[in-house]
DNA sequence: TAACCTACCAAACACTTGTTAGGGAAGGAC
DNA sequence: GTCCTTCCCTAACAAGTGTTTGGTAGGTTA
């Protein structure tokens, strides 16, 4: 492609001036919109809110992005990439189903600290996504998703380290429901670490709220 | 008020006919409402695809109600007095801190089977609605919530049933959660009944899903 | 029959929406 | 200096939004 047909301007990497500024703009900008995103919601969320929040004008965000849509699927795409990586590491690990259940939360309450906004993005807003083709990484992910968490309960149950009398499934979407809904009422530098959270709440699904006796 | 001001013409109670027809025909029109405001959200629900639903044109819809947040505020507000009618109900009967957290629990799910779409579109937006005047009956219901569960949970701690060692108001967000955030994936008419789901959900809650030893 | 009411339709309204086109100021490259 | 690129602004567009107004078919009442 020797003709640059994008609308975009090519420049050669030599004269790329400050190398990644513009890639760090662009961070900035997604990072204010992830936030309106998840405060408002992404449909009640208009482009002039957005460039309110950036300091500019409605117009001038179409000179980093083709399209307001085109922020959320960046949005979500950066936040699942980050996800799996950390998902992928302990899944990797080779770790019995207690220790990795814990290493899966504990990860999942560290993104959350990390992409808050994005986590609550997803949360309110997959669900709708999942329908257009231009989501289906969504689709994708959630079976794996599901994927990883139910074989780890069930790995569970046949190594007698988790109860065997629970629905599989019923567990897993209690687990995962109640995991991902902290985005909603988490806000960090918060009293509680995501590691203190992740410990509590392990705690209660593990071992349960009742009294022992 | 002898002369009527209002733009709904008034009918004398001796000529109204077939009583409660028109009420009977607006409860149908907010069920259809509600259930387009849940699968698709309130801001991307436009009053045309919600008039499409019930067989009519989007401004014959304002025969029956004033707006469509109007729409949107009476759905809520049934929901949310039936759902207290069964709260006090199990908080007035004067049980023990365990069955008074079993009873809201199944109470809840038994919610989530009649008021689904209601309960879901409570999840999404009531964030967002009650910075709105008009919503402020939203923000009381979440304090009676609040104040019920925590005084059951601390009730519960300092009865010895409950453990002591878990932060309460952590633990109320973690119950409070995933008790509704059921409402996403339930469906009526499914495999389980609500009271198999809270039965199973109670059994994980308060005992935990780790084998003990 | 005549008057009236209910429940809807048809057509428009003012406004907001995401998006685009053209221009221009600032600053580095040569 | 001149050129060129970057990054934003101004101003508008077309489509879609919630809502209003006036009308009317069909049933009910008197």
């Amino acid at each position: 492609m020797p003709v640059p047909t994008k609308k975009k301007p090519q420049v050669t990497a030599a004269r790329r001036p400050a190398a990644g500024a513009a890639q760090a703009r662009r961070r900035e900008l997604l990072e204010t919109a992830a936030e309106v995103f998840a405060e408002q919601g992404y449909n009640a969320t208009t482009v002039r809110k957005i460039a309110d929040h950036a300091g500019m004008l409605a117009g001038s965000l179409y000179y980093h992005f083709d399209s307001k849509e085109s922020m959320l699927e960046e949005i979500l795409r950066t936040f699942l990439d980050e996800l799996w990586d950390g998902y992928d590491t302990v899944l990797d690990a080779g770790l019995g189903p207690r220790e990795t259940l814990e290493a899966l939360v504990t990860e999942s309450f560290r993104e959350i600290d990390r992409h808050r906004a994005a986590v609550a993005i997803y949360q309110k807003e997959s669900k709708q996504l999942v329908a257009q083709e231009r989501f289906g990484f969504l689709a994708e992910s959630q079976r794996r998703f599901e994927k990883a968490w139910l074989s780890t309960l069930e790995r569970g149950v046949a190594a007698h380290v988790f109860r065997a009398d629970l629905d599989v499934r019923l567990t897993y979407r209690f687990v995962r429901d109640t995991v991902w809904v902290a985005a909603s009422w988490y806000r960090p530098g918060g009293q509680h670490s995501p590691e203190e959270i992740a410990r509590q709440y392990l705690s209660m699904v593990l071992d349960g709220i009742a009294v022992r006796e």
